[in-house]
DNA sequence: ATGTGATTTGTACTATCGTACAAAAGATCA
DNA sequence: TGATCTTTTGTACGATAGTACAAATCACAT
């Protein structure tokens, strides 16, 4: 179909298997694994069916090898940024890098693939809101490490915060990243559409903004006792 | 149309209709809207393949009759809890009290439906992950109102943030709380057993009090210049 | 140029999908 | 009771799903 002009770089028009990889970790991260066919997959790629077929052996597999190309470089990344971070000396500063450096591999490209960081984490996070089976165990096997990794960082440099509360509030970062690169058009349309919905910095900047001073919010049992206040205790 | 139900009981092998509604909710909340056939609903809810196209005519059909059925009560009883709100005198006060008048409706039952709150925004968690069409036009011409009242609201509690830090957080408030119904057993995993993953109301407890603070976060344009630092400044 | 192993293509098979529709069953009231 | 609705059942149909596999094609060392 698509010649090689030459027959000496094997990666002219990128290997099919490449192309494969790159349709299908867009598909699955705008429609979702069971709304996107392996025909469809292979119709973006410009491939036929039976190579989908031929490369991954199953559909299963064909999204086992997007994990197994980000994962690695992903985490890698996050370690690299996370031990630097740690070196900060201002607490204040070390937390707000923490952070950082959990942010920006997953809006930013976590290997060489283009733009691969943000559309591997959208896909991540569709996988998960669906429950996939597959993501399930790779991602839990892949970066509960870093997970922890990250948690603890955090928790040095607020070390009055119970483990509890920075774990709830990692999981809240982690959900308020992946919405942001589900919905990437929402800020702006809330906005009356005079902002930057789309530029992945700003998205970025508001992110650790917000996410930081989540973190430095006072525990949660030792609140100030005046603080609690019930104004919606109905349970109906 | 609504025939009395006279004898004696209101319905002795519960309205079906109902079953079918609540099954569907269930499976879609958890497996997404493709990955779960009518025919896995009919099974779960006790009835026939066919009734399911007899009351809701399509599978879009039922997912729409799904959000109709909570949209309205979820909305009101925001509406109400943000009314009481706005009424809380004390700056502070008050942004905690929207942002809870927010919250809760999400995990509590937002109508009569039973457990229905968390179900229900479990299930526009998902289809919002997978891009579902159905449910993107009804939630903007439902939920739109009602996130710009919130937004509104907390602006008025925070005066000095831009308007689009405010939509930003709120963007995120909404992510972290999705991810919350979502993985409902991610907290307790990471925070080694000891704790309380599947407490709603303290989840509840921890995202208010997490989520206030990243509302009172400095705006991001003002934020102190000796605050910036790029410790990840480097691009791939 | 040719043989060889790696890919790509084309096609086919079975399973399951959403949906349609006629017949059966149940309910309501003259 | 019999007539007339509403609801449930059973079955079938066309479309599409994932996957298998043989044939065709390609890349390249010889």
């Amino acid at each position: 179909m698509v010649r090689k002009p030459t027959s000496k770089e094997t990666a002219r028009k990128p290997n099919m298997r490449e192309a494969i990889l790159a349709a299908a970790e867009e598909l699955f991260a705008t429609n979702g694994f069971n709304a996107v066919s392996v025909r469809d997959i292979a119709q973006a790629a410009g491939a036929n069916p039976g190579s989908v077929t031929y490369h991954f052996k199953t559909k299963d597999g064909l999204l086992l090898e997007i994990y197994r190309r980000h994962c690695g470089p992903m985490n890698l990344r996050r370690s690299e940024l996370l031990a630097a971070a740690k070196r900060v000396r201002d607490l204040q500063d070390r937390l707000e890098a923490v952070v950082r450096a959990y942010v920006v591999p997953a809006f930013t490209s976590g290997s060489d693939l283009a733009g691969g960081g943000a559309r591997f984490t959208r896909l991540r996070a569709v996988m998960s809101a669906e429950g996939n089976e597959v993501a399930r165990k790779i991602i839990a096997q892949t970066f509960d490490d870093t997970s922890h990794a990250f948690i603890d960082a955090i928790h040095d440099s607020l070390p009055h915060i119970p483990r509890t509360d920075i774990v709830w509030r990692s999981h809240f970062l982690l959900g308020a990243l992946y919405y942001s690169l589900v919905t990437p058009d929402r800020v702006s349309r809330l906005s009356r559409g005079e902002t930057d919905g789309g530029d992945p910095a700003n998205a970025i900047e508001q992110l650790v903004q917000a996410t930081v001073a989540a973190f430095q919010a006072p525990a949660l049992d030792q609140a100030a006792p005046a603080r609690r206040r019930t104004v919606a205790s109905s349970k109906t």
